[in-house]
DNA sequence: CGGCTAATTGAGAGACGTCAAATTTGGTGG
DNA sequence: CCACCAAATTTGACGTCTCTCAATTAGCCG
C-alpha cells in the first residue's frame, strides 16, 4: 500500500466505519454519502492541517492514529491528544476561522474529510450532527481536564505510568499493544524529555513491570503499575 | 449582602444578564425563565458541586468567579479552569451520569443553575441549545490546548507571564486589576508551589514589570511581561 | 555490510520543590 | 484607633527531580 502523498486516494467517504457518525443511523449515512466528504490517506511525517490553516474540513479517522499538537515559539511540541479511529477531530471550523492545532499521523493515517460548509448545509440532520459533535466535545473536555492534573501535579513516573495503563487498556495481560509513539512522542504527550521516558522504560523493564519488544509493549505488572500512577 | 450558605437566595434567573444563552433572544429567555431555574448565591469555601457528584445542573455564572478543579489521590489540586461571569459550566450532565470536577467560587459567586432535565424538554429551542453549548465547548477545548501547552512545556516563569497578562488582557495599562486569586490558588492552575510564584511576583515588582496593592495588579512594562511568556 | 536514525546510558547542572522561619496582611475586639 | 491574632505571603537554605549535553549502543533499510 501507498501511503504517499502522491498515492493519497481522493474517494468518496463509504457509510461503514463513520464512527461517531454511525449513531445517526443510515439516514444519515445516507446524506453523509452525498457530501463530497473525502477519503483520504496519510503517511508519517506528512501534516493533514498545520495550526494557523483555514479550518475548512472537520475529520474522522478511520484506521491508523493522528496527533494533535500545539507547538512553542521555541519550536517544542505538546501533544495535546492521540486520536484513535473512529473518534473525531478539526471541528475548529465550527467556531473560527483557523485550526487551534496541528494534525499529523502517527505512523499512518486514514481520515475522511468532511468540508465544513457541507454540515452548515445539512438541513433536518445539522441538528443531529451538532449534537453528536456537543457530546464528544464534551467528553474530549473531561478527556483534556484529567491531562491537565496529569502535567499540573503529577510527577514523571506518574505520567507515564497513567499514560502506559490507558495506552494498553481493555487489552488481556497477555497480549502486545503496538506502541505506535516514539520516545519523542511520549516525551512530547508527558511534558518531558526523551531521555526521562528513556530511563523509566529501561528501570520497568528491568523491574519486569512491562515488557518491549518490536515497537510492542506488554504490562507485566498491572497493580505494581496503577500503584506507580499514583501520587504518592 | 450575606452570601453564607443561610443566605443563599432560590429565586428565578432574571432573564437578563444570562450570558452564553443570550444568543438565543427574547424568545429563548422567556422559555427559560419558565424552567425551574434557581438564582443562587455562593461564599468562598463551599463548593458548587463536588468531583463525582451526581451531575444534575448546568450553570450560569451571573457575578464572581469560580474555579473548576480536579484533585489528586494525594489531596493535591489542580484548577482546570477560572470561570468568568457570562460562562457556562457544569455541563457534564449532558454526557455522563456525575461531575467530572469540583466547582467552587473564589471569593464569591452569583450563579444560574438550569437542571439538565429541564434542558431536555426544551422542545423545539433543544437543538439551538445545544449548538450554543457546542460551540462553547469548543473554545474551551482550544483554551484547554493552550493551558495543555503551558503546563507541558513551559517554564515557571513563562507561565505566570502568560497568566497575567491574560488576566489583565483588555485593561488600561494605568488601571489595576482585582486579583481574585490567592498565591495557592495561582499556584494550583499553573502546576507550580505558593513559593515559586511568590518568587516571580516579587521579583517582577522589584524589576518593575508589575506592581501589586491590596488584591490588585497592574502590569507596568506589558513589553516585558510578553517577553518572558515566551519560550526562549 | 555500511550508514542513518532512534534509543540508551552516564555525568553534571539547573530549575523547582521542600522545609522552616520571618514577615506581612486582614480581620476582630477592646 | 490601636493591639492582637490567625492566615497568607515572603524569604532563605537546602534537596532532588528532571533537563541538558555528550557519548555509546541498538535498530533499520538500502
Amino acid at each position: 500500500m501507498d501511503y504517499k502523498e502522491t498515492g493519497r486516494g481522493e474517494n468518496r467517504c463509504s457509510p461503514h466505519n463513520l464512527g461517531i457518525f454511525a449513531e445517526l443511523g443510515n439516514d444519515f449515512l445516507g446524506i453523509l454519502k452525498n457530501l463530497e466528504s473525502n477519503s483520504l490517506n496519510y503517511a508519517a511525517p506528512e501534516a493533514i492541517y498545520y495550526a494557523g490553516e483555514p479550518a475548512t474540513g472537520v475529520y474522522i479517522l478511520r484506521s491508523g492514529h493522528v496527533k494533535l499538537f500545539k507547538t512553542t515559539s521555541a519550536g517544542k511540541d505538546q501533544i495535546i491528544r492521540v486520536v484513535k479511529p473512529g473518534e473525531i477531530f478539526g471541528f475548529d471550523g465550527l467556531v473560527s476561522e483557523l485550526y487551534n492545532h496541528s494534525a499529523v499521523p502517527l505512523r499512518q493515517a486514514e481520515v475522511c474529510c468532511i468540508p465544513v460548509a457541507s454540515l452548515q448545509s445539512l438541513g433536518a440532520h445539522k441538528a443531529e450532527v451538532e449534537r453528536l459533535i456537543m457530546v464528544r466535545c464534551i467528553k474530549e473536555l473531561q478527556h483534556a481536564d484529567e491531562r491537565l492534573l496529569e502535567l499540573g501535579a503529577k510527577r514523571s513516573a506518574e505520567r507515564l505510568a497513567s499514560f502506559l495503563l490507558e495506552w494498553c487498556e481493555g487489552v488481556a495481560p497477555d497480549k502486545w499493544t503496538p506502541l505506535v509513539l516514539s520516545r519523542l512522542e511520549i516525551a512530547q504527550l508527558l511534558g518531558l524529555t526523551i531521555e526521562t521516558v528513556s530511563r523509566l522504560f529501561a528501570l520497568w523493564k528491568r523491574e519486569g513491570v512491562i515488557r518491549e519488544l518490536h515497537q510492542s509493549i506488554q504490562i507485566n505488572d498491572a497493580t505494581q503499575l496503577k500503584l506507580r500512577s499514583l501520587s504518592n
